[in-house]
DNA sequence: TCTGGGGTCCTAGGACCC
DNA sequence: TCTGGGGTCCTAGGACCC
């Protein structure tokens, strides 16, 4: 039977998963103030374990976290959400019509302020509503992948597990002007700085990118993507720099700009590929 | 929240190839 | 010459998360 415990400290804190570290050297962070655990090999009982964590974390930052225990991520997740800043909230399979379906459809992780306003068109306020929809009517409205999504979320089913280590797929920079502005020249200014602090990520962590991709936002805050991508990774600012005036020249800027960013996608470690 | 920054994932259409 | 299907890549936009 697994068992899953989110934590969550009140603010901010940069020190939160390094310090939780030392309890349970394998977590999952989410941001800078959370983290999952698994402890579902932890011989001792949830609230026992809820409570010595707490326990450390007072002692060590004091700060007081809210903990939520339940059989799987999503639900722990939910869980630490219902009781802050200081709760501890222990949930089992058994509990989730009555604590989990009442909950608005929100709770739901994925489940955005556009899905919730949808959701409420068709009737559905609570996560136990969206758990009575048929799959298929759910698949219709929100496509395969989404639907799929949220019928098991409503049932509290999520099957992820717990993941230590990923590799980023884009690295990307963006500023908002004070005030928004027409100068070509200020624009490209600033483009060329956020190019140079992408690449200088790229370099640091040692990733050649393929897609250079400049994002727009006006003074009506509508918000406009252009890309290029080229035929060799890279992470020659020249070359990234080309790429990326070349999106911007695709852009009418008739309108004033609000936001200038560059990402680049498509992402290689450096040396993988010429090892053995 | 009249709206900051850095991310992820999904969808959909078009190009191109076999 | 025309038709057709499938796969993959690229591009653009949107929703969402912390």
């Amino acid at each position: 039977m697994m068992r899953w415990l989110h934590w969550r400290l009140p603010k901010p804190r940069r020190k939160g998963p390094l310090f939780l570290k030392e309890v349970i050297p394998i977590v999952e962070d989410v941001g800078i103030d959370e983290a999952f655990l698994d402890i579902s090999s932890i011989g001792r009982a949830s609230d026992e374990i809820a409570r010595e964590i707490k326990r450390r974390i007072k002692e060590g930052t004091d700060l007081n976290c809210s903990i939520g225990i339940a059989p799987n991520k999503l639900l722990s997740k939910i869980a630490s959400d219902l009781e802050k800043p200081d709760g501890l909230i222990i949930i089992t399979e058994e509990d989730i019509e009555k604590r989990i379906w009442p909950l608005p459809a929100r709770k739901l992780r994925g489940v955005g302020p556009k899905t919730e306003a949808y959701l409420k068109e068709m009737g559905v306020k609570t996560i136990g509503e969206l758990a009575a929809l048929p799959l298929e009517r759910l698949v219709e409205e929100f496509g395969q992948s989404y639907g799929n999504y949220l019928y098991e979320a409503s049932r509290g089913i999520d099957e992820s597990q717990l993941v230590t280590h990923w590799e980023p797929k884009s690295i990307s920079r963006e500023t908002t002007f004070q005030r928004d502005i027409d100068n070509w020249q200020l624009i490209a200014k600033n483009l060329v700085e956020l190019i140079q602090g992408v690449v200088g990520s790229m370099k640091e962590e040692n990733y050649r990118g393929r897609t250079v991709t400049v994002k727009v936002r006006f003074n009506d805050f509508k918000t406009y993507t252009r890309a290029k991508s080229l035929d060799e990774f890279t992470d020659s600012e020249p070359e990234i720099r080309r790429a990326a005036f070349d999106c911007l020249g695709r852009f009418e800027l008739k309108k004033k700009v609000r936001l200038i960013g560059v990402r680049i996608s498509n992402l290689e470690k450096e040396g993988n590929e010429d090892r053995d």
